[in-house]
DNA sequence: AAGATACGCAACCGCCTCTTC
DNA sequence: GGAAGAGGCGGTTGCGTATCT
């Protein structure tokens, strides 16, 4: 004989919980503790069955249930954890300290699988898309998953931690970039010459982005004194972002792959290490070389981190044509000019300010835009510094603190 | 301004495994 | 050892809200 049934749906209550009906389960669970979830409505005064008191009370009023957006880092490990467990929601969730497994499923489905497939990887497999642009080649390198060994396993989830990393860091700074200077997006436009003229400009500029670069540093010049110019300079850059954004979401994925694809620096387990440990040695190193003002940080040998205050920008695109025949790119870089105190910082000055799309995440929100950048955050190249430092006066060039490395990433400061 | 569409998420459904008898 | 309920889990739905046209 086995136990008595669960419940008696009729008469039993179903859909949105009430907040009359939430605080008498959370009453009754923090009086006697949920017991048997089979007889908690009964003794609660509910109308419901226990298995809706038990979703209710883990998903939603768990006191110590995490609230608001996935950071990045959670996001990573979302993906990174996927590709091992597949759909196993609360064993991902047992490695997210405060979320549920129901949260993590509907962001998968929401956002995360979109992504992935955006990127030309399957959500599934979390390998690429078979013969999307190209890449299958490249896949074809990638170890199989029947013949996975630990290192290789290893190997790729890295790889993958790297990659989702790199799209998604990009994909917050083009839709930053798309929002702020409001241009369209190449993939809606109607006008198909449109389209053709604004891919071939792409293609010149990663034919010779040096020259690209020098018009677009003409048009940033005399847009100090010439609102107008500011505009075509940002609707270029625009134009230029759309069009890679476009190629980007067919062909983005080649660099991460490549590191796969030569993966033999990835077989190194102190490089593997290295990427796993990544953020928290550069937690360590922002504590160690941020001035006491907190403007400039040293986050790995070779690279400054620096905050200035931009009072005009101009952005422009480096992307870093791959292969002249399928016209794949990795995540381009953007370089920044812009100006402080009547001085006009840019590549001009032969100082190279890139904002590296991998720091985008940092940033806090709204703080890049055309007018009123605050504190976006840069790297910039070590024989720079000499340079910005003797214009700048100083190297405190930014006037505003610098937040903790938890509060850039925490979900009220991260800009989506 | 209003209708259409897309999105996000809480909650339900049904299956599976574990536990109890 | 087998029957049957409890609890857990993943898939799906449906509703409220936001955005677009």
């Amino acid at each position: 004989m086995g136990r008595t049934p669960c419940c008696e749906k009729n008469g039993l209550k179903k859909g949105p919980w009430t907040p009359d009906e939430d605080k008498k389960l959370m009453d009754y669970i923090k009086r006697h503790g949920h017991g048997s979830w089979r007889d908690l409505p009964k003794k609660a005064g509910l109308l419901r069955c226990g298995k809706s008191c038990r979703l209710r009370w883990t998903n939603y009023l768990r006191p110590d249930i995490k609230r608001g957006k996935f950071s990045i880092e959670e996001e990573r490990l979302i993906i990174t954890l996927h590709s091992v467990l597949g759909n196993k929601w609360s064993a991902i969730a047992a490695s997210l300290p405060g979320r549920t497994d129901n949260e993590i499923k509907n962001y998968w489905n929401t956002h995360l699988k979109r992504r992935l497939l955006s990127m030309g990887i399957d959500p599934v497999t979390h390998r690429p898309l078979p013969d999307l642009c190209g890449l299958s080649n490249a896949a074809s390198h990638l170890p199989s998953p029947l013949g996975f060994n630990e290192k290789n396993l290893k190997c790729v989830i890295s790889a993958q931690a790297v990659m989702a990393d790199h799209q998604m860091a990009t994909d917050l700074f083009l839709e930053s970039l798309r929002s702020k200077f409001g241009f369209r997006n190449i993939s809606s436009s109607s006008d198909p010459a449109w389209a053709m003229q604004q891919s071939e400009s792409l293609r010149n500029w990663v034919r010779s982005p040096e020259q690209c670069l020098a018009q677009a540093q003409i048009m940033g010049a005399s847009s100090e004194n010439n609102a107008g110019s500011i505009n075509q300079v940002h609707g270029t850059i625009g134009r230029i972002v759309d069009s890679v954004d476009s190629l980007h979401h067919c062909k983005s994925s080649i660099s991460p792959l490549q590191v796969v694809q030569n993966s033999e620096s990835l077989h190194s387990p102190s490089l593997v290490d290295g990427l796993q440990t990544k953020v928290k040695q550069e937690d360590v190193l922002r504590s160690q070389f941020f001035s006491k003002d907190g403007y400039l940080m040293q986050s790995e040998p070779g690279l400054v981190h620096a905050q200035p205050m931009f009072e005009d920008l101009a952005v422009d695109l480096k992307g870093h044509q791959v292969s002249e025949e399928n016209m794949n790119f990795d995540t381009p870089n953007v370089n920044v000019s812009f100006s402080k105190n009547g001085t006009r910082f840019s590549n001009e000055d032969h100082m190279s300010f890139f904002a590296s799309p991998f720091q985008l995440p940092l940033q806090t929100g709204s703080n890049f835009g055309a007018s009123q950048v605050s504190s976006g955050m840069c790297v910039v190249e070590p024989n720079a510094l000499d340079r910005i430092t003797s214009l700048a006066g100083s190297a405190n060039f930014c006037s505003s603190t610098v937040p903790a490395w938890s509060d850039l990433n925490s979900p009220d400061n991260i800009d989506y």
